[in-house]
DNA sequence: GCGCTCTACTAGCGCGCTCTAGTCCGAGTA
DNA sequence: TACTCGGACTAGAGCGCGCTAGTAGAGCGC
């Protein structure tokens, strides 16, 4: 920056100037300074900017790899970010490292705030960090916490699926659980309630899954063994999310079990996984962007104004039907 | 610092050694110091440290949201830059978010080298960067730049996988290419080669794609829209990638296409989507970790040492075989 | 007593930038 | 002429650390 100042024959402070775009430089000036710093290659260092600015103006955002809705999250909080001047880092968390680490690294990184996708980290410990650091929380609450909270009214999309299933004439609906997943909870709670609700409480079967497509296939496989057995299969499945319907659907469609005539099949996120069935995976959708927007712009409120209270956004998901959910099969599948 | 360097009664420089972990402080010091300091709630601040130190000993990561493979191989990059003592920083590019505003931003993070999993940038771009920084490229190889290159030897895995089916009996060979995406050029060549060394050149057929499930589901559609029209399913299908196969499986199966027995399908990578079919996807294995590890290390030998010359890795891959190829069907598909 | 080394610790500069509080100059105003 | 005013620009402090060069004091051999 020295040399820039020094070739341009201006002070540092001016060239400081110029590269925020603020006005108090001439037009000629301005441009000299800039060609000067690009024939040198100056680019303003962040670090010393953060330290100096005081303020980093970076958002940290941690995901899990592998998890496709996260990616779609992702997606959807760049441009929000970009649009209210926020940069972006991203941290995963893997087999071998732990959200505890990732966050550590974000914060490490100076980030102002921090956007959780669907942690899964101890309550304690998200709790503790979000009296440090302006949190949001994407999907999963946790109670107590001073952190946003960004989700989708699980109850809402489940209880739409239920009742698509159970118009199409389906009273045999087992749902899997997404274990510990963010969300699972109240969708296995609403699957219950809407069984309930139709009458359907003799028939309500919980089978303990993930939110993977491995727990999908399982699943499959225990139900087809179930079938060897000379069990029914269910005449519909609601799924934890996505890549477990995807698992499920890919391992009954392989051992001729054909999707929706013998068995519906329904998913819970909408994410791009949907479309890999050329028939279309009947979902739930929650709208990534949108929550990703609402995320961001949590953090951001909050940033600006340290007093505010933390908010909750409760997103209306809605089902989205396609080709794996069909009327119930006439005879026993 | 300061604060905890006065409660503790040091100077902030003893605090300094103490938080590095270095030689130069009394045990008891120590341990006094870190507690006042988590007392206080005392972190220190990277952008400093970064400033201070001239160095931040980070590694950036380019990476494509939705690529799979790209998952897998930041699984593998995150313990390896860890063991070497490096940060990571991720940044992704997506639909709206070109590579290069991701590479700017990682740089703009201070980050010493970049490591881009299968770049689509231009060249021009590349090249550029590559002069500025030290940059690793994972898959895609750019002529003329400076930059360590890690990929698989596409040829041998191709050549396994053409050899594997022919010994299966397969004549009726398709390929599914991956457009642009890193080592397509080099699969479809191995393609053609292949064909041509079994004598099958006649019977070669490459059908334009990409890495990604639409364009399996695509190609699937086009096969079976050949079928009606009277012309005879390719036997066995070499797919760009995982992602195409599991695409092009999918929308096979569903339309009552039986897989192995009436199309062998084999994908590239072994990305944790292979194993998505209870079969189980034949594929040609790409070792995600040990890629992963010699980006990382070929980044930071020449961070060491900058006078060194970039290098290339090449990896072999691996056919794996699994449930998707099988025997050339008897009657015609 | 002296010099020596070793451990425990400190003073203070500098990293590359931002920001506050200015200065300087020329045009407009009374 | 004297004055204000605004645009263009600058001086210099300070952001929170790391690092180099140092000091103070204890222990030791002679």
């Amino acid at each position: 920056m020295a040399d820039v100042a020094e070739k341009a024959g201006v002070s540092r402070a001016l060239v400081s100037i110029i590269f925020r775009d603020l006005p108090g430089a001439g037009r000629e000036t301005r441009e000299r300074v800039l060609r000067i710093a690009d024939e040198i290659g100056y680019r303003p260092d962040n670090a010393a900017r953060l330290l100096a600015r005081g303020r980093s103006r970076t958002l940290g955002v941690l995901f899990t790899v592998h998890q496709t809705f996260h990616t779609d999250l992702i997606a959807g909080i760049y441009p929000e970010a970009e649009r209210l001047g926020y940069d972006v880092l991203l941290s995963a968390a893997t087999h071998g490292r732990s959200e505890e680490k990732a966050v550590e690294a974000l914060l490490g990184h100076r980030c102002e705030a921090v956007i959780l996708l669907g942690p899964d980290a101890e309550p304690d410990y998200l709790d503790a960090l979000s009296r440090r650091t302006v949190t949001v929380s994407v999907s999963r609450r946790v109670p107590h916490a001073r952190m946003d909270f960004v989700h989708s009214a699980e109850g809402k999309g489940v209880r739409q699926a239920m009742d698509h299933l159970v118009e199409l004439g389906h009273r045999r609906i087992v749902h899997i659980d997404g274990g510990r997943g963010p969300g699972s909870a109240e969708r296995r709670r609403a699957y219950r309630a809407g069984m309930r609700r139709h009458g359907l409480a003799d028939e309500a079967r919980v089978i303990p899954g993930f939110h993977t497509e491995e727990s999908g296939i399982e699943t499959a496989h225990l139900l087809l063994a179930e079938r060897e057995r000379g069990l029914p299969l269910p005449t519909a499945v609601l799924a934890g999310n996505d890549r477990c319907a995807i698992g499920l659907l890919m391992t009954l469609t392989q051992a001729g079990v054909e999707v929706p005539r013998d068995v519906s099949v329904v998913g819970y996120d909408d994410s791009h996984l949907s479309h890999l069935m050329s028939i279309g995976l009947t979902t739930v959708r929650q709208d990534a962007v949108l929550m990703a927007e609402h995320a961001v712009r949590f953090a951001v409120d909050r940033l600006q104004d340290p007093e505010r209270e933390p908010r909750e956004a409760v997103l209306d998901p809605k089902l989205v039907v396609r080709g794996t959910s069909g009327p119930v099969p006439r005879e026993p599948a």
